[in-house]
DNA sequence: AGGATGGTTCGATTGCCACCGAACTATTGA
DNA sequence: TCAATAGTTCGGTGGCAATCGAACCATCCT
């Protein structure tokens, strides 16, 4: 009966109408602020910040502040999932997602550039989605990532220095910095150097002078195809 | 806001306790009396007709009288899939502790049973697997396979009826589905039932009675083995 | 410092809906 | 024909939760 409740718990999270429209607009997959969501759901801050926290709690969404900010999305893949074969019942189609058109301006920077010493904009997220979904790094409480057994070993392959990540003083390992850009979050931390460092000694990327922009190469392309699963 | 209405109305319907222990008990994919209905969501007939019309209403279930009862089923696959992934986030929200217990409690569930009209479970994964890693079924799109030209003669020479699969109508002919014990994607839709259909057929899997529990028999756990190359 | 902005907490109001008792229809069986 | 069973409809009740105004906290900006 435990997970009768649990059903029925989560599917009424996402049966009330203002709670729907906000996770419609977080199945673009980044992260939203709360007036945002409360605007999109034609209700209150109030209100809308009483829905956010009980989604929270209920493992829909995941909560992060920056600033006077504070910034929601959706808490997994599964979430997204969910949401999507709930749609397909409805009988409405997952929202078109031709968000990245709105980025098309200024593509260079928002397409890739370092973050302090680690990979960001769509590059950056592009990586860091594609080692989440096989399993290579699992979040590890809010702000974390922990990296797993295969993980390590696919880090070995590609030529991560893992080891001296880990040797790197009292500095975070791996941490989830959330992407300006994007609105979702990149690896960062020590790990997230080491990987950035990788892009750059195997000429699959390179750094622009003076500027925070980074150049993705055709061999690092080719690199994110086979290595990552992942197309950009 | 259509769209966002209907996600709405849809999770609202699944919302509630008396409702979500009916599409529970139907998960096993046969159809049941409303009174058999009432009892196990421990409510009073007359509110269990509300709430089955409710869902008829809502295209969540199709109805049929037969005599003087009247058999309430799912009424399609696509709501069986909503409910298995909201399912699966429900499970995630439990700490891990109380999950294991509750698989300890009932062990045989999670090793393998049908989830509508297919197999889920480890036996529901593990033959997934195998088609996957011998080339018979490759993904398409986010939620689909191929089956490949190997795979139409393997079906072919272990005796899944493909040609009918593909006639089933306007049902989706393979489908990812995601295992909300296994976590991980196993074969639905028409060829996913059409192979249920064979193990059943053959006698390599019997269904329990008053229950979504499938137990594998020797035979076809020799079959595993030997079709599929997998152990289990 | 002090104002502006983003967000949350608290309390009170309101409307909806799950629930049951009672009465009703339909089918079955004697 | 009557009694029993399965299911639905109707009306009234009660509780829960979505909502907003008001006050409050935190951060940023000048």
């Amino acid at each position: 009966m435990t997970t009768v409740n649990a059903l029925s718990e989560v599917a009424a999270l996402m049966g009330d109408p203002a709670r729907a429209s906000m996770l419609s607009l977080l199945m673009d997959g980044r992260a939203h602020t709360a007036s945002e969501l409360a605007l999109t759901a034609g209700i209150t801050a109030q209100t809308a910040s009483g829905h956010l926290s009980r989604m929270v709690d209920g493992n829909l969404l995941a909560a992060r502040a920056q600033g006077r900010n504070r910034f929601y999305r959706l808490a997994s893949s599964d979430v997204a999932h969910a949401i999507e074969s709930l749609m397909t019942i409805a009988g409405t189609r997952a929202p078109p997602a031709s968000m990245a058109a709105a980025w098309r301006r200024d593509p260079d920077l928002r397409f890739c550039r370092t973050c302090y010493d680690h990979l960001a904009g769509q590059v950056g997220t592009a990586v860091t989605d594609a080692l989440t979904r096989s399993g290579y790094i699992e979040p590890k409480g809010v702000r974390d990532w922990t990296l797993t057994e295969p993980g390590e070993l696919f880090c070995k392959r590609i030529g991560v220095d893992v080891p001296g990540a880990r040797r790197a003083g009292s500095r975070h390992f791996a941490r989830q910095c959330l992407d300006w850009s994007e609105r979702r979050p990149h690896i960062s931390g020590a790990l997230g150097a080491a990987i950035a460092d990788t892009f750059f000694r195997r000429g699959w990327a390179e750094k622009l002078r003076r500027s925070r922009t980074v150049r993705l190469t055709d061999s690092g392309r080719r690199a994110l195809s086979s290595h990552f699963g992942a197309a950009v």
